[in-house]
DNA sequence: AACGCATAAGTAAGAC
DNA sequence: GTCTTACTTATGCGTT
């Protein structure tokens, strides 16, 4: 990119390199964190839990409660409907 | 959880839930990054970047040039002999 | 692929086209009931069903049951370890 | 579903059951027909094929060609940018 | 026409 | 070492 290009190019060129190196930056902070989180996990293991249900609670709480069970609501009717009824 | 279960269990609760809130919280950093992320795609969106290919842009550069290379012999190989060489 | 190359090339290259071709006639086929699942799901709304409730359903009847509650057992022992006990 | 509810509830009820049915139907085949396609990539495998070369020209295939280009323009015009010019 | 969602594909890790 | 399973990313679809 030298002088003998429009400059607004090169503005876009810099902007793009720029928006690039932030989301570069946070992606390695996602997969630290990821790693961690693993780590945590691998303890959980060698102290006899079982990690898939670990999983499955984290999982579980993870649902809004509140919105979920707004939606239950039309869940349930249709299931009653279904002869489904919990 | 009372006094009327043996201790080994309750403390094998507690660290249970100790696990679970150390996870919870490290998921709630990661996607604390991952909506930063996302604001940076609709940044640049906003500045007339195409987004899709910012995002082809970020995983060609991750991976590791030498084996990038690598698989693109392979591919090149297969496609020739499909008659599809660019 | 003309005659001077090694036999054992064209043969793999006939091969590999082969493979391709039965893969692309399977995921034409598939993608063909996928819009049949959507048009369903079109008619259901037409009807006045609620098709993200509709999805869920589908979507829970889908767990096997029985393998289902074979997880359900270390999941509520760990549930009522954190108090969380439905 | 008994006499006590107004007529349109169990019609609607009915109404749903069949609808869910002819999803779940439909998902079994889509299913089966996954099913089959891994078996190809399982047989080209066996066959010395490297699989993950093989989905990319099978999805570098499914592009339409035109719009491929189109899209290879606007990444080159990026890399370039960027100095990453191939 | 653009946004967010939901499914689907691809990738990488863990179990047997 | 293979094979499944879980996570991540990407594409397409429905909605506003």
């Amino acid at each position: 990119m030298t002088e003998t290009l429009p400059q607004t190019e090169s503005v876009a060129a810099d902007q793009l390199k720029c928006l690039i190196e932030r989301i570069e930056r946070l992606e390695e902070e996602k997969a630290g964190i990821a790693g961690d989180i693993k780590d945590v996990y691998a303890e959980a293991k060698a102290n006899g839990f079982d990690t898939k249900a670990l999983r499955r609670i984290v999982s579980i709480r993870k649902q809004d409660h509140a919105e979920r069970q707004e939606q239950e609501a039309i869940l349930d009717l249709y299931m009653q409907a279904l002869g489904m009824a919990a």
